[in-house]
DNA sequence: GATCCGGATGTGCACGTTCACATCGCTGTC
DNA sequence: GACAGCGATGTGAACGTGCACATCCGGATC
């Protein structure tokens, strides 16, 4: 005598009903805790929902009520610390409002691939987006292609069309560049990310006020990819001219292969260039040396995106937007401009 | 004269029929690539389409063929390089085959946050399921709660009720600890990672071969948490004894961070210990000194995953499953043992 | 020239849920 | 004691799509 649902379907919000006596809609109502259910009828319900191994279908409620519970994200370099991290606390802060997460990663950053990326999420009817280490112009095939849900930055991104995190990165960039003005060092170089890259943007502007404000020369920044593997081609390019006693890297990564070139080179880091990174990845406290660096708490961006979007999604009232401003971690890898004959006047 | 759609409803497939004066059936057709279309009627639908902007609400469509085109990804430690590479790859190649991902992070190792990340994707009716950096614990959970759909584990678990992907960790780390004795090392200490990982005990499974078959004395494993913080404690720990001249470690991160506490007490790598790592994670042969590990290509895995659920998925034909083998990589971080007086003999 | 066949298209229903509205019985009020 | 009001429940329709089946038409077959 096996259980009578056995006919491949899976058991739907009437078999419930049928078990318990009761309409449909009764169950309905015990799904969607609706008030007026006398507690016998809804415990008798539970009790045939727990006895059929019922799941209520989402395809069948989103369609009627057009509301996916599915949020989206759009990221690009994935597969680093800061935006893994913060994908992580998107996750777990919409599944604790019972949403889920779709993600589709930016292989390719052309605006095909950007439009293509999109056009994937929008097919799964998701209420919001998360764009995560944006790039300009992935705001502006956003723009185009209207697609008609809010949608939040985690960079400040000075458009209008959309909310975004205000991480100030300028400030956190500014800082970095300071405590290496601040340790004496004049001549500084900016290993920087690619400029179409909202961020990259950011820390070479709060370095570039931070050399402005102290009057100091400017060199020409370094344009990178990211990557510890760009930042060891740039430092065996910097080598070559020396002309330099500090360099500031737009993130650990670079700032690691960097200082592998400078080993490499016979340059001792801190002792004859200091280095600082961006972001405070796990292992930049334990490298060699250990890496001054600006920390990003990626976990508390990804909260605070998923929170903005969701009070934007449920248009309830405006939350008050707070500035997250990095902090600055001094390590081992700054430290004073060495005396030398020639940079000690002026 | 505003265009007629603007009645706050998507256009759904009776509207671009009405607009294309053909039944919404031919639309549907023209959706799924029917053949008997006539190429004339075929190009009015799309036109139809375009003018609407007419997107196909895949909630409707699901609930119909009872097919949601996503799968799940059920995820630990995603913040990781290898985690986060091979989610990146997963999302791809689903992708390519018009699948969406929908990922639940396992924050929490607890059976009961277990089953909730499990349930969690499972209310979004997933077609299959890639578990990846998987715990025992997750495939105890899994089987019991008979979720009815495919999954793929990205490591040999050793079960029969899934499929997985043979990576050969054993191998790989038995190749690493080989490396370690052909350079005469006898005294060879594991870091491992918790046991409860299916990857941390194949892995030190092959350290045990290894060492079993060159007949060396066995150093009791200590069992870490795959963090860098958690290699500098452990490294600290064990400089205390110095009755060791290599660690191989099984994951990257806790070899820098082993690294980060010899360096600490004044030992050399790899003068005094040599250091083998796990995974090549980007920074791995940039930190100082370079770090000897095993290569995984966390993206190929990832794909093969995909190709592997999908392929279960479809019920077609058996794929084979081809083995992959981790490549040791040998850097600075590991040197033929230092010849001392007591350690010669033998 | 009647019949059959297959290509091209149309008709109605089903999927599982929620929404709007209807119904029923009980309580309290004047 | 009639009636409003409300709590508890039921009824039917709708959401947008795909499937099974029906229909129509033209050409090939004998």
């Amino acid at each position: 005598m096996s259980p009578p649902q056995d006919r491949g379907r899976a058991p739907s919000i009437r078999d419930v009903a049928r078990l318990a006596e009761v309409s449909h809609q009764t169950v309905s109502r015990v799904l969607n805790d609706h008030p007026s259910i006398r507690p016998e009828t809804r415990e008798r319900v539970l009790q045939a929902m727990e006895t059929l191994q019922y799941r209520p279908n989402r395809a069948a409620r989103t369609l009627v009520t057009s509301r996916s519970n599915t949020i989206g994200v759009l990221a690009a370099l994935s597969t680093t610390y800061g935006p893994a991290t913060s994908i992580a606390a998107i996750e777990d802060a919409a599944r604790e409002q019972g949403y889920h997460v779709n993600t589709a990663n930016l292989a390719d950053t052309s605006p095909a691939g950007i439009a293509d990326a999109i056009e994937h999420l929008m097919l799964q009817a998701i209420e919001g987006l998360v764009v995560i280490a944006p790039q300009v112009r992935v705001f502006e095939v956003l723009a185009a292609s209207s697609i008609g849900v809010p949608f939040v930055s985690l960079q400040s991104t000075g458009r209008r069309d959309h909310l975004a995190l205000s991480v100030d990165q300028v400030t956190g960039a500014r800082r970095a560049t300071q405590h290496l003005i601040g340790l004496g060092h004049r001549e500084i170089v900016h290993l920087a990310g690619p400029q179409d890259w909202i961020e990259a943007e950011a820390r070479m502007r709060g370095f570039l006020e931070a050399i402005d404000d102290a009057e100091l020369g400017l060199h020409p920044p370094i344009l990178g990819d990211w990557t510890a593997d760009f930042g060891y081609y740039a430092g065996s390019e910097l080598v070559r001219r020396r002309d330099f006693t500090a360099v500031f890297a737009a993130n650990d990564e670079m700032a690691i292969g960097l200082m592998h070139a400078f080993r490499d080179a016979g340059l001792d880091v801190p002792g004859d260039v200091s280095v600082v990174g961006f972001d405070d990845i796990p292992v930049a406290k334990h490298v060699a040396p250990t890496l001054t660096t600006v920390y990003q708490d990626f976990h508390e961006i990804g909260r605070r995106a998923v929170a903005l979007l969701l009070n934007q999604v449920h248009g309830t009232e405006r939350i008050e937007v707070e500035d997250i401003v990095p902090r600055l971690v001094v390590r081992g890898s700054t430290a004073p401009v060495a005396v030398r004959p020639a940079s000690v006047a002026r």
